[in-house]
RNA sequence: GCUCUCGUAGCUCAAAUGGAUAGAGCAACAGACUUCUAAUCUGUAGGUUAUAGGUUCGAGUCCUAUCGAGAGCGCCA
C-alpha cells in the first residue's frame, strides 16, 4: 500500500537482516478490530530470534504515524488498526497512489469475432474482462492497445465463400441477415460433404494466395460483418483502438516459414511444417497443402505487433478451452525467439444456461449479444417504465457486464437473466442505486461536502465501517491488477455499496441534529461517491444519475 | 485412450503467493417505510469444503488414490 510502503520496507529489512529475503504482503485482517494483518512471521515463530524480530517489529510499527493501534499476537499474526485522522486527507488522492512506478505497453488481444457470425453470448466475456482490464492497466498509469483481431481468414471464410458459389446466391444483394444464415450451412455442408470440403479447401488456398477474384469477394463480406459488429458494439459500450485481423498478417508468413525453417526451428511432416520443439502433441505449424492455421497467423501477428510498436505485454482475453493453443503459441514464441516480451493467456470459462449447458437460444444457435441486450433491457423496463432510453440503456449494459464480472473469470457460470435484474442482491442495480442514493444526499443537503473536515471521534460505527471499507481501495485494486482479476473490484464495489446503504439507511442524515455529526456523513459520502464511482471506471460501467 | 480443469450452505458464487472462527447473494423465516428514493436496511437459520489417506506449526488451497462433472487432444478457429 502506497501510504504504508516505508513501514513494509522498514519491516522488510528487519527480516532480511535477520531470517533472510521475505517480502511482506498486506493482507486484509481476519480481525473486526483491525484493517491489515501481516502473516509473514506466523511461520518463524520457533526461529529462535523471534522474541529479537518482535520487538524490532513493535518498534517500527509504534512509530508509524498511520498506524493507530495494533497488536502481535501469542502466534505471531501481526494485526494494524490504520488511523483514520492521519489518513482521511488522503482518500481525494487515490488516483495518484495507485499509479505503477514503471508503465509499460500493454496489448489486449481478444481473439475477436469471426466474419459470418454476429457477436454471440460467447463474446461476452472477452467483451467485458477485456475491457476492465484495459481501464485498469490504463488507471494504474500503463500505455494500453486494444486489439479486436478479427478472425477474417482461413478456412471459415473459405467455406462461407464456397457455399455462396455453389448456390449461385448473388454476391451483391447479400445482407448481414444472409450472411449469418449462410456461415452455419456453410461450415455443417463442410464436414457432411466431401465435394464441398474440397472446393473450400481450394479456395482457402487461393485466399492465402492473394487470389484477386477471391479477395474481393472476401472483402465484401467482411464490410458487411464489420459493420453490424461494430454496431452491436456502440451498443455495448465497447471499442477498440486497433481492428487487426488474421488478414493482415497474411503478407509475413511465407518469409516467416521460410526463416524459421533455414534456422532449423520447423521442418517437414506429412508435407506439413511441424515445429522441431519437443512437445506432446508436436506442434503444427502449416496444413499439409501448405495452407495456414489458426497459430500460423498468431505467430505472424506476433512479428507484426513487434514491427509496428514496441510491447512488453501481451494479453489474449480468451476463453480456456483454447488453453492448448495457446501454450502452444507461447511456447513457440519462445522457442523461435520472436522477442522477449511477456505473453499471456488471460482465459475464462463459459458462460452457460440454467442446466449448464452452453447458452443457446431455442433453436440450438449461439445467442446474439443484441438479443440478449434487447431482452434485458425489457426486464429493466418491466420493473421501471419511467427510465429514459438512456438510463435503460446503461443500467442494461450494468447488468451485462457486473453479473458477468462478479464471478471468478476461471469460473464457468449460469447466466440468469432474472436473478441478474432481480431488485435485490449482489447485482449492477444495486450498485448503480447506492450511488444515486448518495449523490442525491449531497445535492439536497446543499453543502458543499469539500470544504468539510471528517471529525473522527463523531464517527459512529456505521461511518466507521465504510471509511474503513474505503482503505482496502488500492488493496483490491492492486489484486486485480496483478491477477487479471476484475472480479475482486465488483465484489468490492458491493461491498462499500452495502456498507454505504447501511450508514445511509439507519437514519435520516439531513435532519440529523447534530451539525458535525451530519457533516461527517456527507463528507464521507462524498468519499463513497468518488470511489464507487472509480470502481465502476474500473469495471466498465458507466454511473445513471437517476434511476 | 492420453492430457488438463473443476467438485465449497437447498441454489448461484467468493476466499492472491498454504495462515486465525471458510464468507456473500438468492431462496426460507422474523422485523423496519406519512422516507435524504424501501430498487433499501436489521436479525435468524443454513458447512465433516465429494470421499479416503498423506505432507507441516498450520490445508478449501500442496501430494496420492477413489468417485463424480466438464474441456481439449497435428491438418477448424
Amino acid at each position: 500500500m502506497y501510504k504504508l510502503s516505508n513501514l513494509i520496507n522498514d519491516l522488510e529489512n528487519v527480516l532480511q537482516k535477520t531470517v533472510g529475503i521475505e517480502p511482506i504482503s498486506l493482507r486484509i485482517s481476519n480481525n473486526p478490530n483491525f484493517d491489515f494483518q501481516i502473516n509473514n512471521l506466523v511461520k518463524f515463530q520457533n526461529h529462535k530470534d523471534i522474541k529479537n524480530i518482535e520487538n524490532l517489529f513493535s518498534e517500527i510499527i509504534n512509530n508509524e504515524i498511520l498506524i493507530k493501534n495494533f497488536e502481535i499476537t501469542d502466534t505471531y499474526f501481526v494485526n494494524l488498526e490504520i488511523d483514520i485522522d492521519q489518513f482521511s486527507n488522503s482518500f481525494n488522492k487515490i488516483k495518484k497512489y495507485i499509479k505503477v512506478q514503471h508503465p509499460e505497453t500493454v496489448l489486449l488481444d481478444y481473439g475477436g469475432p469471426n466474419i459470418g457470425k454476429p457477436l454471440h453470448v460467447g463474446h461476452l466475456r472477452s467483451l467485458n474482462i477485456g475491457r476492465s482490464l484495459y481501464l485498469i492497466y490504463e488507471l494504474a498509469g500503463h500505455n494500453v492497445l486494444s486489439d479486436i483481431h478479427m478472425g477474417d481468414w482461413g478456412m471459415p471464410i473459405a467455406q462461407i465463400i464456397t457455399y455462396i458459389e455453389e448456390k449461385k446466391i448473388n454476391f451483391e444483394s447479400i445482407d448481414i441477415e444472409d450472411l449469418e444464415k449462410i456461415y452455419p450451412k456453410a461450415s455443417k455442408l463442410y464436414s457432411e460433404d466431401n465435394k464441398f470440403n474440397d472446393l473450400a479447401q481450394a479456395n482457402n488456398k487461393r485466399l492465402n494466395e492473394n487470389d484477386p477474384k477471391i479477395l474481393k469477394k472476401w472483402r465484401k463480406l467482411k464490410k458487411i460483418s464489420t459493420k453490424s459488429i461494430k454496431e452491436t458494439l456502440e451498443t455495448l459500450n465497447h471499442n477498440f483502438d486497433l481492428w487487426m485481423g488474421e488478414s493482415d498478417v497474411n503478407y509475413l508468413i511465407p518469409g516467416m516459414i521460410q526463416k524459421l525453417e533455414s534456422e532449423g526451428k520447423i521442418s517437414l511432416d506429412d508435407g506439413a511444417y511441424v515445429s522441431n520443439f519437443v512437445s506432446d502433441p508436436k506442434i503444427l505449424i502449416t496444413k499439409s497443402d501448405g495452407s495456414y492455421l489458426y497459430l500460423t497467423t498468431d505467430l505472424a501477428t506476433v512479428l507484426n505487433r513487434i514491427k509496428l510498436n514496441k510491447i512488453d505485454k501481451t494479453l489474449y482475453i480468451v476463453d480456456k478451452r483454447q488453453n492448448l493453443h495457446f501454450e502452444q503459441l507461447i511456447k513457440s514464441l519462445n522457442y523461435f525467439g520472436f522477442g522477449d516480451e511477456e505473453y499471456r493467456h488471460i482465459a475464462f470459462g463459459t458462460i452457460n444456461d440454467l442446466n449448464g449447458n452452453p447458452y443457446k437460444t431455442r433453436e440450438g444457435d449461439a445467442k446474439k449479444l443484441i438479443d440478449l441486450f434487447k431482452e434485458t433491457s425489457l426486464q429493466i423496463e418491466k420493473i421501471n417504465s419511467d427510465l429514459d432510453s438512456e438510463t435503460n440503456k446503461i443500467l442494461t449494459n450494468t447488468v451485462l457486464t457486473f453479473s458477468d464480472l462478479k464471478t471468478n473469470r476461471m469460473t464457468d457460470y449460469k447466466f440468469d437473466l432474472n436473478k441478474f435484474t432481480n431488485i435485490s442482491g449482489k447485482t449492477g442495480i444495486y450498485v448503480q442505486y447506492a450511488l444515486v442514493r448518495a449523490k442525491k444526499l449531497l445535492k439536497s443537503s446543499s453543502i458543499n461536502s469539500s470544504n468539510i473536515n471528517l471529525k473522527v471521534s463523531d464517527l459512529d460505527e456505521n461511518d466507521l465501517n465504510l471509511i474503513r471499507g474505503l482503505i482496502k481501495f488500492e488493496y483490491y485494486f492492486n489484486l486485480a491488477l496483478k491477477n487479471n482479476e476484475p472480479h475482486h473490484l465488483a465484489d468490492y464495489l458491493y461491498e462499500l455499496s452495502n456498507l454505504f446503504n447501511t450508514m445511509y439507511q439507519n437514519e435520516n442524515i439531513l435532519e440529523n441534529k447534530e451539525e458535525s455529526i451530519k457533516l461527517n456523513k456527507l463528507k464521507i459520502s462524498e468519499h463513497f461517491i468518488s470511489y464507487s464511482t472509480l470502481l465502476m471506471e474500473c469495471l466498465g460501467l458507466e454511473p445513471v444519475e437517476k434511476m
